[in-house]
RNA sequence: GGGCCCGUGGUCUAGUGGAAUGACGUUUCCUUGACGUGGAAGAGGUCGCCAGUUCGAAUCUGGUCGGGCCCACCA
């Protein structure tokens, strides 16, 4: 290295992410005896490149795991991908231009396997340029055996435990996917719709105008109701209404659902058009349901007329209809929040199917109790968690009607329709493959297979256990019982509902125990204005090109510095700031090696100056691992930040050039060169969580034949020195400081360059210590001590 | 409608009771001894608004306006 030498981040990266790889740096020790440390990492769902938001959080979390490591904990991270489900085929059909309905199950399953091995290596890649620390010597896949294995086992557990039940009753049904849905997957959308007035004959010769936003049920219409109080009309009810069209002689019940204000106050109600149609069909169970709509959301043979159309064509021909009868008296533009499922943007309709659901309505209290004892980062984000169970109105759906996913271990008897569950021994299992073990207890020894899959969320929720080897399989090598739960699980706040939800319930559910004992909540990317990133939208940056430009080192840099849970908005100028300050780094330890070369540390007499940045840099350290701590990793580099760059390279180093240039030994270079050298090798500690690249390269090249460590990233977190801390030194420096910025103000106000020699500098009296240093930083060729602050060109 | 978060120089941001932080931008100056992707200095803020608590409020309380997110929504 000379000074000549530029620095070509795009070399180095790769040599020590080789390096790291081949001298397994980052794989789990499991001989250490020192604290586990387990991270529950996301898994990412395989989607062909990593995006901005994924380098944004998973940068986060490593930059904590990092610490912990060189903290001395016995760190495993995992890392594992997500990769069957409904993203995965909705991927699939997209990138090979299929539909998963006009396939068999055989061949789209085939199709997504292939199509996933073959994006899959690439996409891990990415994780390993950002600069990941996993241990990727084993990763999993939630599709893979041993996740299957332990999906199905937790299935069965539950199923055991009464804790799953299977149901026929009306659910979330999306009619594109086709399959059911969970509350979990819904999205709001908002949509201009019509409340449609419609007048209606009455037995007796009366007549009754309900308003309606879902004409196309009409022929499903099983009641009209109105308020109890509804003086209008108290008179009709109990008595019977006739549907115009269709001719359907329905009741008009008293219900209080009806609000006297809203629309006309009477309700025409035609299960299930929302899931108010299905506590009002509970409440009135004399009232037989016509299931009008089938699983493709086109209406069936009792719409009449309106067979075989969807939901939207039969819309527009029934109010046709009723126009034409004259019984559609009026319309209002309204505007309505529906329901959508969050993959594809379908309203979401309520079909009456068999569904398998893990019970958590029963539980909610204990869910919410038992979140208040794992530690939120940052601590409100508790409440998402407590607001989403008090808002839950439906158990867990997990059965999804769709190919790609993890089998439930389930058959049916042919003779008397007996649930079988397949024995924990032989899982995996594919139902459609495999036969129970055992007759079914009416002797017959026929099965029909279950053929639904796992919604994925059912497999996700237990990363905990499939890290930490819950079956016994071997693919972690690992004691369940000692090593459950798991230390930390990083994620993004807007799958608290889900993941962290789901896996809070596994946990209880399975070991009556929680997770993890941290939660760490990271925030969104945005785009320069503010707006999520999309790529539909067009504003969405690719990490690929970040790091081509600016490398992982200035990505990392910049990603630290949003505080713990908040959203960062992508300002391309904050990478330059990333990437000047590595080039600072290199620079600076390019000058300071030309003297350390064959530096051998050693105890010496410290000069007040010196005492005076030891002092700075304790304070430092205890400041980073205090805020490493409770993870706020973005207080840890501001702090570490302005050390390096303020303190001690536009400061200390200025101050101390005097000194490591005299010529011959004597004891202020010494002690010079002690602090010069462990400033600089905290200063790379402090950094080498957020910037692994460079402070690997500047500490192979400068502190790896005296420090011994094969890795700076294995090497221990600078500790808090009590030896080296002196309060005289530190205010007699700070003193110092102020007098070394009084002359450069003054030089630089008369526009003098910060070299020009000073006639005399008055200064005050307890620097008199300091008068060699005083000379050599200010030029000073005279210094008088007194009480003023002056000086003479 | 309910809840949560936020509102600080042109832009972004730190700061939960005691003289307003840093970055970017901008202006002036400084290049023989690591770095001009640098250094020094300057300009620029009624800390959204109003009221209250306090000796003292960016910080606490109440209200108000504005932005973001989550949840619920009326047939």
């Amino acid at each position: 290295m000379n000074s000549n030498n530029k620095y070509v981040f795009k070399d180095v990266e790769k040599k020590w992410r080789e390096f790291w790889e081949k001298e397994k740096v980052y794989v789990f020790n499991k001989k250490s005896k020192a604290k586990p440390y387990v991270v529950d990492t996301p898994p990412p769902t395989v989607s062909g490149k990593m995006h901005l938001g994924h380098a944004f959080s998973y940068t986060q979390q490593d930059i904590v795991v990092r610490y912990h490591r060189m903290k001395g904990d016995n760190v495993f991270f995992p890392f594992g991908t997500d990769d069957n489900g409904l993203p995965t085929e909705k991927l699939v059909e997209k990138l090979k231009n299929v539909r998963s309905t006009k396939m068999s199950r055989h061949e789209f399953v085939e199709l997504c396997e292939k199509t996933i091995e073959e994006i899959k290596p690439d996409f891990i890649n990415d994780w390993k340029l950002v600069g990941m620390s996993c241990d990727f010597s084993k990763t999993y896949s939630t599709i893979d055996e041993h996740c299957i294995r332990t999906s199905q086992k937790s299935f069965i557990d539950l199923f055991k435990k009464k804790l799953v039940y299977q149901s026929e009753d009306a659910t979330m049904w999306c009619v594109h996917c086709q399959t059911a849905i969970a509350q979990a997957d819904l999205e709001d959308k908002e949509r201009e719709s019509k409340l449609n007035y419609v007048k209606v004959e009455v037995e007796g010769g009366s007549n009754i105008t309900f308003a309606t936003t879902r004409p196309e049920l009409m022929m499903a219409c099983i009641a009209i109701s109105v308020h109890p109080e509804d003086k209008r009309y108290k008179n009709l009810i109990g008595k019977k209404a006739t549907i115009p069209i269709s001719n359907i002689q329905v009741p008009i019940i008293a219900d209080d659902f009806s609000k006297i204000e809203f629309g006309t106050g009477a309700v025409y109600w035609c299960p299930y058009g929302d899931i108010h149609d299905l506590q009002f069909v509970r409440k009135h169970p004399e009232l037989e349901v016509i299931h009008i709509l089938d699983k493709d959301g086109k209406l069936n043979d009792k719409a009449g007329k309106y067979k075989g159309m969807s939901v939207k064509e039969a819309r527009e021909l029934v109010l046709e209809d009723w126009k034409e009868a004259g019984v559609l008296v009026k319309q209002e533009p309204l505007k309505q929040v529906v329901n959508v499922h969050e993959r594809c943007g379908t309203e979401i309709e309520f079909l009456s199917t068999k569904q398998w659901f893990i019970k958590v309505l029963d539980n909610k209290k204990k869910f919410i109790d038992e979140g208040k004892k794992i530690n939120w980062y940052p601590q409100f984000m508790r409440l998402r968690y407590e607001h989403w169970i008090q808002g839950l109105q439906w158990d867990w759906c997990i059965s999804r009607q769709r190919h790609f996913g993890v089998p439930f271990p389930v058959w049916y008897c042919k003779n008397c329709s007996e649930v079988i569950i397949a024995d924990e021994k032989q899982l995996p299992v594919d139902p459609l493959n495999d036969k129970p073990k055992t007759k079914c207890k009416c002797g017959n020894n026929e099965f029909e297979a279950e053929k639904d899959v796992m919604d994925t969320w059912a497999t996700s929720s237990v990363t905990p256990q499939i890290i930490l080897n819950w079956v016994k399989d071997n693919v972690y090598d690992f004691d369940f019982d000692k090593m459950y739960p798991c230390s930390l699980r990083p994620q993004a706040h807007d799958i608290i509902r889900t993941w962290a939800f789901y896996t809070i319930v596994k946990g209880l559910y399975h070991h009556n125990k929680l997770p993890w004992k941290d939660i760490v909540i990271s925030g969104h990317v945005l785009d320069p204005k503010g707006q999520a990133m999309h790529k539909s939208k067009g504003n969405a940056i690719e990490p690929a090109e970040v790091l081509d430009k600016y490398g992982a080192d200035a990505l990392r840099f910049w990603a630290a510095g949003s505080k713990l849970g908040d959203d960062l908005r992508y300002l391309e100028k904050e990478l330059s700031t990333g990437q000047r300050t590595v080039t600072k780094l290199w620079n600076s330890f390019n000058f300071a090696r030309q003297h350390l070369d064959n530096y051998k540390l050693k105890k010496v007499e410290l000069e007040i100056i010196d005492k005076w940045i030891l002092n700075k840099l304790n304070n430092t350290i205890q400041i980073c691992t205090q805020a490493f701590e409770v993870y706020e990793y973005s207080k840890a580099k501001a702090a570490i930040d302005i050390f390096f760059w303020k303190d001690f390279c536009d400061n200390y180093l200025e101050f101390v050039k005097y000194r490591i240039y005299s010529e011959g030994k004597s004891k202020e270079r010494d002690s010079s060169l002690f602090t010069l050298y462990t400033c600089l090798l905290n200063i790379l500690k402090l950094f080498a969580p957020i910037m692994p690249y460079i402070t690997e390269q500047l500490y192979q090249d400068i502190f790896k034949d005296k420090e011994k460590d094969k890795s700076l990233h294995i090497s221990t977190w600078p500790i808090f020195d009590k030896n080296l801390v002196d309060k005289k030194s530190e205010k007699i420096g700070n003193e110092f400081v102020e007098v070394v910025s009084f002359v450069r103000k003054e030089k630089s106000s008369k526009g003098k360059s910060l070299k020009e020699p000073l006639k005399l500098l008055n200064c005050y009296t307890s620097l008199k210590l300091l008068d060699k240093d005083l000379k050599a930083v200010t030029q000073a060729k005279e210094i008088k001590y007194g009480k003023e602050l002056k000086i003479e060109f």
